[in-house]
DNA sequence: TCCGATACTAAACGGGAATCACCCAAGTAC
DNA sequence: GTACTTGGGTGATTCCCGTTTAGTATCGGA
């Protein structure tokens, strides 16, 4: 019964994770490892090693290594969209949402690069277009909380021009392409974030948006 | 002399190239795999094959095969800062110059996707630092061609917000954000490219810039 | 007590980049 | 002509990757 009368088994094997609790294991190692290493540094073998487990036995839990990551990626954007729902019933005016939306997104992506990385810049390379299905939902989902607030401000008669689609659209890349460049070119002589993200903002907004 | 009078050798061999002539050839052949299949498609072996020499040859004459897709990408950038520099003489309004610079910009990423996403969406993950060196000395370039005009506007004080810095960084950046989606999400269900590049940069315009 | 399911393992596969030790042709010096 | 150098070429090898295969230890239940 106790630990302690266990034989030492001629092969140094990993006991069973007891219930589902080694795909938790996993998924915490590869989290750990993914978000200092990046999507190559996050090797299969890498990650069974930090579980103290063969790597083949991560194809026990995920059915390859793009599952695992994608999923981790899901919690990450689970809470970005969290954010934004939680913004999108703010009672404030529909400016006020979209901007404290976007900045929340840059935010996110400023904090979780490599996961941000993973999921926004992922190019059909690096990772399947077929394995992205969830992810890409949630993002989805993302999406449509944000463009919420866009089409208040579209029905409103507030556009100074484009529809409400492609102004959504265009805001959302202007932020992508603000954090997107941070993160790849950390290096370049940047101004200050802060400014960066406000000019941008409020760059925008005040030429998207009539008062 | 004659070439026919050439003995088979035993081995299958290719001769050796005349010149530089080889140099050339395994970029040409190079650069039609990367346009086709991208960076993770352009492998060594694959490139070599095209070329009719062994996958070893290659390192005859680069370094490995960041060099080779850098080069490669050097002569692409290398048109875009030709189209920057052309427009930059040009004896029109500085918005003028800036909007001409960044629709180029957009077009020439659109067309040469593979190429954008190796030179400014390259994580670090794929493509190291260091090698980068020249490609991204051409992209400075790129960028100081563009810079040039934002500090006219700025110096005529037509800045609504932030500094000239801040403002070439943020027009860039939103750019970057849109063709970077469109490249690699060309899936969802985008607005018209042309309008959507027009809200771009016509909102952005209008609400950094005043007449 | 045996049995099947489950969670694991070592070993191997195929394919990437890069390197190794060697080879051959051509030029040049003597 | 003969030796030496040099530059472009090669097949075999190394190392790492994700993934697969075939086999093994352990456990819950009949």
């Amino acid at each position: 019964m106790t630990v302690a009368l266990k034989k030492p088994h001629k092969s140094a094997r990993k006991p069973k994770g007891d219930g589902h609790l080694r795909r938790g294991e996993i998924l915490a190692a590869a989290e750990k490892i993914f978000i200092a290493e990046g999507y190559a540094g996050a090797t299969i073998r890498k990650i069974a090693d930090a579980v103290g487990v063969s790597s083949t036995a991560l194809y026990m839990h995920f059915r390859d290594k793009d599952q695992i990551l994608l999923e981790i990626s899901d919690g990450a954007i689970g809470q970005l969209l969290a954010l934004n729902t939680d913004i999108a019933h703010r009672p404030i005016d529909a400016v006020a949402r979209v901007k404290l939306m976007l900045e929340a997104y840059m935010r996110f992506a400023l904090d979780n690069p490599n996961t941000y990385q993973l999921v926004f810049c992922g190019s059909r390379d690096v990772i399947s277009k077929e394995k992205q299905a969830a992810t890409a939902e949630l993002g989805d989902r993302c999406f449509a909380e944000f463009s919420g607030p866009i089409h208040e401000i579209a029905a409103a008669g507030r556009l100074r021009t484009g529809s409400g689609e492609s102004a959504a659209q265009v805001l959302w890349a202007a932020c992508h392409g603000l954090v997107a460049l941070l993160i790849t070119m950390p290096d370049r002589n940047w101004a200050p974030r802060e400014e960066l993200m406000r000019v941008t903002l409020d760059g925008l907004l005040h030429g998207l948006v009539t008062d």
